[in-house]
DNA sequence: CGCTCTATTGATAAACCTCAAATACAGTGG
DNA sequence: CCACTGTATTTGAGGTTTATCAATAGAGCG
């Protein structure tokens, strides 16, 4: 049961494990610590010494830095099949982010000296984990270049054409956004506020871009969206 | 001779060499291609398609994005000891940003299938070169959050603030940065014009926090910038 | 129903960009 | 050495974007 479930995860991180053995897959299995997380439940907090780094198996993690003012940044969504936390593991230091289920969340967690055994018997895992971990970086600099560069109704219209990627579903309507998205959240992911983020959404669902309701956001016409992010 | 220029270079980056073999070593410096480079000139292209993957031994990389309008957005300085283009290489793709020197600069390259067999060897390199991108994945990160909080004015104090810890030299009239800096590069790099990095820089001289030439910053008061960073 | 969290909207002000123009500076060739 | 050219820097005026603050309405939940 626990295998068929791992084995459903579909990503390119959970990869990670292809290439290794039967008996380097049931021991980091074996090894890992499973917890089930509530919606809205701390995994972690940006500064407390890490001891794991975990594999999401099912529902969805935000990472975000809390600034001294008290001010949410969401750094990145964490989808299922896909790591995290493999950063402070490795460099032996305290998580640099906070991360948080949004929902019901499935998570495994393997300390670091498992991971560490894994990747100095196993290059090629420690390769897969490089190029994860290169795309990563690759994401967070294009926004920082778009943060830079563009305007906020600009970057709110990436950050949904990005949520459409990663969670996005087909439905009658549009593409329907497969996490609970508050305002809030949007104007933390795009370096705004909630009443500015609140302002553009409400003029999009006017044009009829967009449908919403409390924390949910269906993208009507995705093609307006894109172009959008393109003609600037 | 090369190999005295190659060990001099005194940086945690290059310890990624430090626990390979001589066999190892000499191969991996024979396989290298040497490029001397005049001030200004470009390494690599954003959208080139990469083949090589950098030590910097001397002089300094900036690297940057342009946006489709032209501008140009820092993403960050390599310094001597550093690593560039890893990613590129690895991931198989286009260079995602370009390398322009910034003084005279020496590198050497290395092909990615000479990169590739010495990680899969080697466990322990590729272990090493993933906590050296966690690294910059979390001063990205950062500077992600502080453009996303932050007014210009502390973003410009936190600019220099790291340019002093990675370039500054200690000097009779307080600490010196020693790479080439126009109002135009703190501006690309902190996210602003270059209007208003001249005048948050010329209020900053009035004070007698810094004094400046034409692409020349000292910092006169290092501890009144760190304050500032910190107070806000 | 009352409580809490989310969303909306308007008014106001601050921060910052844009554009224009002047000045300073370094390097080059005569 | 000087004039010339191209780049860097500064400064001002004006306008736009966006944050801030305040107030209200709606949605979900026990």
């Amino acid at each position: 049961m626990k295998k068929d479930k791992i084995e459903s995860v579909e990503s390119q991180e959970f990869d990670i494990f292809k290439n290794i053995t039967k008996e380097h897959y049931n021991m980091v299995i074996k090894s890992g610590s499973r917890e089930n997380l509530k919606p809205r439940s701390i995994l972690f907090h940006q500064g407390d010494s890490a001891k794991y780094c975990y594999l999401v198996e099912k529902g969805h993690l935000k990472l975000t830095k809390l600034t001294e003012q008290g001010r949410e940044v969401i750094i990145r969504y964490i989808n299922s099949g896909e790591l995290t936390a493999a950063m402070a593991v490795l460099n032996d230091k305290d998580y640099p982010v906070t991360a948080e289920s949004i929902e019901k969340t499935e998570v495994v967690g393997w300390d670091k000296p498992t991971i560490l055994s894994i990747m100095k018997k196993n290059s090629d895992i420690a390769i897969k984990l490089l190029s994860i971990v290169f795309e990563r970086l690759d994401e967070v600099q294009n926004r920082y270049m778009e943060l830079c560069t563009e305007k906020v109704e600009q970057r709110v219209a990436r950050t949904l054409a990005r949520l459409i990627k990663t969670s996005g579903l087909k439905t009658v309507h549009g593409i329907c956004l497969d996490i609970p998205l508050s305002r809030q959240n949007i104007a933390d992911y795009t370096g705004t506020t909630v009443f500015t983020a609140s302002r553009i959404l409400s003029e999009w669902e006017k044009i009829g871009w967009i449908k919403s309701e409390r924390e949910k956001i269906t993208i009507v016409k995705p093609h307006a969206l894109i172009n959008f992010v393109k003609d600037f």
